[in-house]
DNA sequence: TTGAAAGCGCTAACAA
DNA sequence: TTGTTAGCGCTTTCAA
């Protein structure tokens, strides 16, 4: 039974009522910017929060039906830089907006990512963001039922008819193989991500539609399945550099096996670029901090966060807008990792 | 008016109560391993959550007063690898007890944290764990008062009782110094970081101390005021490198800023290590990566933010736990950025 | 424009 | 050991 009278060690939205001299609904209207207040009791009402240093209680206006001005971002890890600068992205977007930020990592476990996204979904958030997920049909379907906002990053596999913000891989990888032809190498090796990501397929699609186009053969044996991990990149380019008669360059699914890369070539007693060129993809940070700096397709990782968010924000604010797929341009940053082939 | 029969889409924990037949107390129990229950009728309760597939909704718990199992991560910002590092130590641990992590990034606006830490406490998160803080003397007091558990990591600044977990700052940068003494250096130049934390006065000290240990005298001259960022790390080393008699070896109190004072070396024509030795301090995951890499002080970042979570899970077991501060021991790298001076 | 009151789903204190 | 019930602080009808 509601007991206006009786309250915690908190201010509630009851002190501010008596302060005020009105009634709690009318101060839950002024916090809801209900248009039906008068002015006067509006201000009269706001002087008294700002006094008593009044914040709502954010479990109690979610129970009750209201928003709860978190959104939930789902995350792989936050081993790589890579998702760091994503996240960046939407945190400060998320500022701008008055939303908290309730961070999961999954560490790619699909049952972690399911669970959380069912809890979050319940009440905890307002709305999801899903960065690089990797078993979205467990719980896409919920979702939608459920008219659960979200927002996926980085995806392009299923659900193609999913809001999600993306980078135009497939035209990064056909560029950056391309700069690679143009600079006279005809033997490229390329190191794939997890194939089970739409992201990694569309760059090994890029890359091999860029040797089509200039009428070199696509060779099996130059191409390693791979994971995105720095070991696995040093490992398949080793591989790669046992071959008997070895690349002449190397594009690595992203940077972070392009410094894989970079490890065995040295290893191999080559240099870099004179003996081996080698190009990457994201432009994390660290690209070009190494030496020598990395060539590699830059993604726009912060835009993209903060391009999920406002799609998210708008979803929240009007749920029937319309699905967008947007997908941000990606570049070619050429920096000193790359040379013409020795002939 | 509590009304059992009439529910929602989602599943609560009438439904549950309903289906074993027993009351919704007695699903709370369960729920809450209340020792106050049948074995049998445990396993009854358990085996319907399991059908109904129930999910507790925590709103409604941490509104009722029970515990939210959020703990708030308060930190910085998310630029340099160096959170990232913590916030994966506290996300694996904070997994591990099944406790979600809600993060919020100040931006280092004191404002934020203040309001931030607020909101938390009153009943977002059930714990605290503030990484970094720069001004914890605008609510620790609050905290304290509310006997609100929280953890303070690299701080060491003020409030010298509060839970708290560090590295040995002043032993790690006394060992640095040490090792380019060691190496013939006598001229050591030293760029600070933000003198308002603790840590970095403690590793400035730690480099004075050293300097005593083997009689060579402290110059001010060769010390830099700086803020732990790249650029400044820059620009500090070009002043130093622009000095008459400019120093033989630069020790940054940070990573980040030694990658800055590499670039300023490069850009003096000058080569690493044979002109200029360089040390760090952390070891982030950029100093093994970059060339030549980086001699640095190693920070157990990762170990930091386990320690971390286990002194507030602890904390949020047991209230009365007496406050520790950990102190975890640093460590020098030693890679290829160091040598003699040339004679 | 305002007030009154019915819940949101749960915990915990009190009875039984 | 179990059932019952009073709130937790808020949003949102429904009246006035």
């Amino acid at each position: 039974m509601r007991t206006p009278g009786q309250v915690s060690n908190n201010i509630t939205i009851f002190e501010v009522a008596s302060q005020a001299g009105v009634s709690y609904g009318t101060v839950s209207r002024v916090l809801n910017n209900d248009p039906h207040v008068r002015v006067e009791t509006r201000e009269k009402v706001n002087r008294v929060i700002q006094d008593l240093g009044y914040v709502v209680n954010r479990q109690a206006r979610s129970l009750a039906g209201g928003k709860t001005h978190v959104v939930g971002i789902l995350v792989p890890d936050l081993g790589t830089g890579y998702i760091g600068e994503i996240i960046q992205g939407i945190d400060t977007e998320l500022q701008l907006a008055g939303y908290d930020l309730m961070l999961y990592t999954t560490h790619r476990t699909p049952v972690l990512e399911a669970d959380y996204v069912g809890s979050l979904a319940q009440g905890v958030a307002d709305g999801l963001i899903l960065v690089l997920p990797r078993h979205p049909e467990d719980y896409i379907g919920t979702l939608r039922a459920r008219h659960f906002p979200f927002v996926l990053v980085d995806h392009q596999g299923s659900g193609r008819d999913c809001p999600a913000v993306g980078a135009a891989n497939w035209q990064g990888a056909y560029n950056a193989t391309e700069y690679l032809v143009n600079l006279g190498h005809t033997r490229i090796g390329f190191i794939t991500g997890w194939m089970d990501l739409g992201a990694a397929v569309d760059r090994l699609e890029g890359y091999k539609a860029a040797l089509w186009a200039y009428h070199i053969p696509f060779l099996e044996e130059l191409v390693r399945e791979s994971t995105f991990h720095q070991l696995d990149g040093y490992n398949s380019a080793m591989d790669l550099l046992n071959l008997p008669n070895p690349p002449t360059a190397i594009f690595a699914s992203n940077d972070v096996m392009a410094l894989g890369v970079m490890d065995a070539v040295r290893e191999k007693g080559l240099k870099i670029p004179e003996d081996i060129s080698i190009v990457g993809f994201d432009d994390i940070p660290q690209a070009s901090i190494i030496h020598p700096a990395l060539t590699t397709v830059r993604q726009p990782l912060r835009n993209m966060g903060s391009v999920a968010t406002q799609m998210l924000l708008e979803l929240l604010g009007n749920p029937a807008t319309p699905t967008k797929r947007i997908e941000l341009p990606t570049g070619l940053v050429v920096r000193d990792s790359c040379r013409p082939p020795r002939s």
